[in-house]
DNA sequence: TATTGTTATACTCTATAACTATA
DNA sequence: TATAGTTATAGAGTATAACAATA
């Protein structure tokens, strides 16, 4: 192991943790989903941004930087869900470049059908072993976790930026 | 969305901004990962995985339970960093079926090389908005989750036993 | 008979770059 | 000139099933 770290060992454990309990978890519901709906994960949480989002709506921007895709990724992703009769996607009002896509009725059919089963499982697998406090308590530092992450570049700004300074050739750092 | 729900808002929240922040925290080491050492995040993880094991080494289906992977899936893994030098495969001495993998030196190395900018990323992305006593906290719950996650039923064992049931036809539940 | 690990294969997903169209 | 989204393409990763070898 590496000696100059300016990250304490705690840091570390919690960190490894974090991403072992993810992954762990994700499989697990992905195992579900895909029996019950015939859905991936990311499939799963493209329609959950969307049902809990204002009318059942989003623009596929802001779902793709929600979701860590790239902008073709979610387009793939949405297009399968789109054929499925999942979403539906129609040409922005106000800015005609962009797509807005909408949860189906029969999409939020299989939302409802998948998540008593879905929920079975995160029950069964994440918060067993939890009290109440420990959920708020993991609930309210994730959260705040989340909240900073986003105010961090998102990827589709990333990607514009990379594009941005590789073509100002004079903006060497 | 549904409503007969056994979890309640606060467990959903907690859930999905633990996706969240997996997710987005998994696709920033990734990147730099990539960068600053070739690696992959699983890759990464297995040499991690290593260099905490007793002696650097392990056998192929603990590591695989560990990291969320199909037995295959990791045989393809590890080809590839035995490929790169940074691991070797040996039968194991007690078991001739078994293989034990270990770190080698330049594994070692890598791992080391890669360490500070890693852990620079974890930093900043994720441990930023925390208190000293935000990450003890979320330490703790979250190996209190993992050590539970481990008494489930691991993948491989889930394998046999699917297989196991299939082959028994008076097992009808 | 059960378990370890590999191989062959097929498939899903993702990202990059080039492109179109609108702001 | 910059942004939204799509398409084509190519590559990485994963799982399943069949297999060989050992317990």
């Amino acid at each position: 192991m590496p000696d100059a770290t300016p990250l304490d060992p705690e840091q570390l454990a919690a960190y490894f943790a974090l991403m072992e309990v993810g992954n762990l978890l994700q499989h697990a519901v992905d195992q579900q989903l895909r029996d019950e709906g015939g859905l991936s994960f990311i499939q799963f949480q493209i329609l959950a941004v969307l049902s809990e989002a204002a009318g059942g709506r989003g623009r596929m921007t802001d779902v793709a930087d929600r979701l860590v895709h790239s902008r073709s990724g979610l387009t793939y992703q949405v297009s399968l869900l789109a054929e499925a009769g999942l979403v539906a996607k129609e040409a922005s009002a106000e800015d005609e470049r962009g797509v807005v896509v909408t949860l189906t009725a029969q999409g939020r059919d299989l939302l409802d059908r998948v998540m008593p089963g879905h929920i079975e499982v995160v029950q069964r697998v994440l918060f067993t072993p939890l009290s109440d406090r420990d959920v708020a308590e993991l609930g309210d530092v994730l959260g705040r976790i989340r909240a900073h992450m986003r105010t961090l570049p998102p990827r589709s700004a990333a990607l514009r930026r990379r594009r941005g300074e590789a073509s100002r050739a004079s903006d060497k750092r």
